[in-house]
DNA sequence: TGTATATTTCGGTATATGGCGAAATACCGA
DNA sequence: TCGGTATTTCGCCATATACCGAAATATACA
């Protein structure tokens, strides 16, 4: 189901690699090492960013190149966008400086 | 930071909400007479979701109801097409139908 | 075939998360 | 002020997640 995608989106580094997988394709050791993690650990993220579909793999030889696939996360836009969706502005005064945490 | 956000989004139960949400707004009761979980439960659900920002509550006597903040939201969105943004389409063939386990 | 390089898989650990019921809090109406 | 309704907060537990280093796998090349 799309959930393995909001969860894939969920972690920060795997965000990170998306942000780098979408400005070109990388191996997975260039990958790896632009993130203090281990590169065990980032062997990790790709499986769960590759068992959501974000990205595709591609043997080069020794090596790994991963891809994003950018239909899915055009998919999760069109999910979140359809939650708000079905107009609803009847926010209440307070909504419009509404405490955001958000920014912790 | 927008963290929050995304690991709020991540879970099913609470993108459910916002989809209820999203149609109009609603008491902690109503909302959580609509999920099998227990009271308590969907009121984790809704701290959760506070701190993300992505709703606003407003007591109303003895009720607190809540509203979705579309704002939230479509920052999340405007964040996940700049993981896209910069224009990548080196797929290689396979990417086309790739697997995606995506659909379990 | 044997060694080096690239990457994943495995086993383990610590922390985060989602779930519950019971108790606490907030507000209303008598 | 007291009892009732609405909702959250508080332990507590089970499972999921992120992380690591070591071992396994895959490919290249001499």
């Amino acid at each position: 189901m799309n959930n393995d995608v909001f969860r894939a989106l969920a972690d920060p580094t795997r965000r990170a690699i998306l942000h780098l997988l979408g400005k070109g394709s990388l191996t997975a050791g260039d990958i790896a090492a632009q993130f203090p993690q281990s590169a065990s650990t980032i062997s990790g993220h790709f499986a769960v960013l590759m068992n959501a579909g974000l990205v595709v793999q591609e043997r080069q030889g020794q090596r790994l190149v991963y891809h994003i696939n950018m239909s899915v996360v055009e998919d999760a836009v069109a999910v979140l966008l359809s939650l708000v969706g079905s107009t609803n502005g009847a926010q209440p005064a307070e909504a419009k400086d509404a405490k955001r945490n958000d920014d912790e």
